[in-house]
RNA sequence: UCCUCAAUAGCUCAGUUGGUUAGAGCACCUGACUGUUAAUCAGGGGGUCGUAGGUUCAAGUCCUACUUGGGGAGCCA
């Protein structure tokens, strides 16, 4: 008998195939039915809807109905007809029933209501299972497909940066040590220091927190690039925004200035939510049903309008015009200071009602590599904020010049040591080159309207928490 | 890491100014119903009130510490 996805059988025409013998497989997430006939909803993953299977008691054993409870995995070979009940164009009339699992209902711990996302995390061995994380990991697939062809499509080139980095100079956050050394024998030097000589790679090495320095080495050969993979940070931030394992797309791209870089931003982030909006619509209307009520309407608001481009100093502006009016802030604004979530959430939504591109940050709040414009106070750095989450995007114009980017290195306090390879990019050869790094659940916060970064990953790691 | 709120049945929650034997819905079990849509209706079983201490004649309720979780902040993507 032959097997079809239950997507295929609801989202196709399935015309010919009308009162033949199919089969079906997946998991029942509810069962009704008096004592003549039941109802099993038969979800198999391939699409939020379950396939209804109708089953006369009559021709069926009933100790193997009695195994058929919610969780439960079965084989169903019937006959497709049209529904005689609403809710469903067709349904299966069961003619055999294999039970390749049962679920135990005293034990199973997931029911056809009402979990909480606390709850369910606490089972994220089988959180996948539900309606609203089915809706989710598909949308997740479906953004990472997005993903990889809108950069194939403009030419961008999928680039590998190593997970593995001996480069202490990311800057971006604490970092995961990694070592095959016994942590409870060390080896030490005469001085007492670890001697990291002996350990695997020769030197001290940590888990990356950014492909951006090696994916400018790929920019500045191939043109454009993009990198797309796992990104490690080991900061003690407990909140619903943070991950201690997250999924990372930066693009690097040569040749490209302030204008063009944010051209790109919104290109590509209005690219994704309008891919979510044509290939996911089941899964969206679900969680705009359960999770998130605006959530279809905002997608559609945010690829219909424009991003406002807005210099920090003019943000400072408004800012302060918005405080003389009144509007209490619990940090200062001056220019110079880094913007609170309360500030770039009044300008994001409340003053301009849209997604603001904010670019042009005093140095002293940005990176060493972001390019200094002639004011000498400020660089070509932009941040993409968006209403509820905030920052969804960071990237910048980098520094091309050597001279420009050794001295601030300087001025910082860097140790070049390790890091001559990166400033050879501008040694030899160098170009102007621009990038920005997007964090893959930031996106999918956006994208589903989930409140919590644990829900939009399968596995969250978390401070005190790497289960399953 | 800081601030704040919470933890009661398998799940979601109620539980009054501290006072008799801690309740409801869902789930589960039994029964009813000729096609249900998170089916419905009737009945039943199910509790170390997060952990440890303290106050009190008496603690789910008040106090302290700890654990876990939520929300906010910082760090950031």
């Amino acid at each position: 008998m032959k097997r079809y996805e239950i997507k295929h059988l609801l989202k196709e025409d399935v015309s010919a195939l009308l009162d033949t013998s199919i089969n079906i497989k997946g998991w029942v997430r509810t069962k009704r039915g008096n004592k003549n006939v039941a109802f099993l909803a038969v979800n198999d993953g391939s699409i939020i809807h379950n396939m209804q299977v109708v089953v006369d008691l009559a021709n069926f054993d009933e100790e193997l109905l009695k195994g058929i409870t919610t969780g439960a995995c079965v084989s169903v070979d019937g006959k497709l007809v049209k529904s005689q009940g609403q809710g469903q164009a067709v349904e299966l009339q069961a003619e055999n029933i294999i039970l390749y699992g049962t679920a135990d209902p005293d034990t199973y711990p997931l029911q056809k209501k009402g979990h909480s996302m606390e709850f369910l995390r606490e089972i994220g061995h089988l959180r996948p299972r539900t309606n609203t994380f089915g809706a989710i990991m598909r949308l997740r697939h479906n953004m990472a497909y997005a993903i990889h062809t809108f950069f194939h499509e403009h030419g961008f080139y999928y680039f590998h940066t190593p997970l593995i980095t001996a480069s202490d100079c990311e800057g971006a956050g604490e970092m995961f040590q990694v070592t095959t050394m016994d942590l409870n024998n060390l080896p030490r030097k005469e001085d007492g220091s670890i001697d990291y000589e002996q350990d695997f790679f020769g030197k001290q090495t940590s888990l990356t927190v950014s492909g951006q320095l090696e994916g400018e080495l790929g920019a500045t050969a191939l043109g454009k690039i993009y990198t797309f993979g796992p990104t490690f940070r080991a900061e003690n931030s407990n909140t619903p925004r943070h991950l201690a394992e997250f999924w990372m797309i930066e693009p690097e791209m040569a040749f490209y200035d302030l204008d063009s870089l944010t051209e790109l931003e919104e290109e590509f982030i209005k690219y994704c939510i309008r891919w979510a909006l044509d290939h996911c619509m089941d899964d969206l209307e679900f969680l705009n049903k359960m999770v998130d009520n605006g959530l279809i309407e905002r997608l559609k608001g945010v690829i219909a309008t424009d991003f406002v481009r807005l210099p920090y100093t003019e943000g400072i502006n408004i800012l302060e015009a918005a405080i003389k009016n009144g509007k209490k802030f619990e940090f200062p604004v001056f220019w110079g200071a880094d913007l609170a979530s309360e500030h770039e959430r009044y300008l994001v939504e409340e003053h301009f009602k849209r997604p603001v591109i904010m670019t042009d940050y005093p140095k002293d709040i940005k990176a060493f590599y972001m390019k200094q414009n002639d004011d000498g106070k400020t660089v070509q750095g932009t941040d993409v904020l968006f209403p509820q989450i905030g920052e969804i995007i960071g990237g910048s114009v980098r520094e091309e010049s050597y001279d420009k980017l050794t001295a601030r290195m300087n001025e910082l306090g860097m140790d070049r040591k390790g890091m001559e390879w990166y400033i050879d990019t501008r040694r030899y050869g160098t170009c102007p080159h621009a990038g920005f790094g997007l964090g893959f659940e930031r996106l999918m916060l956006f994208i589903t309207g989930m409140g919590n970064i644990r829900d939009v990953i399968p596995f969250p790691r978390t401070p005190k928490t790497a289960e399953f």
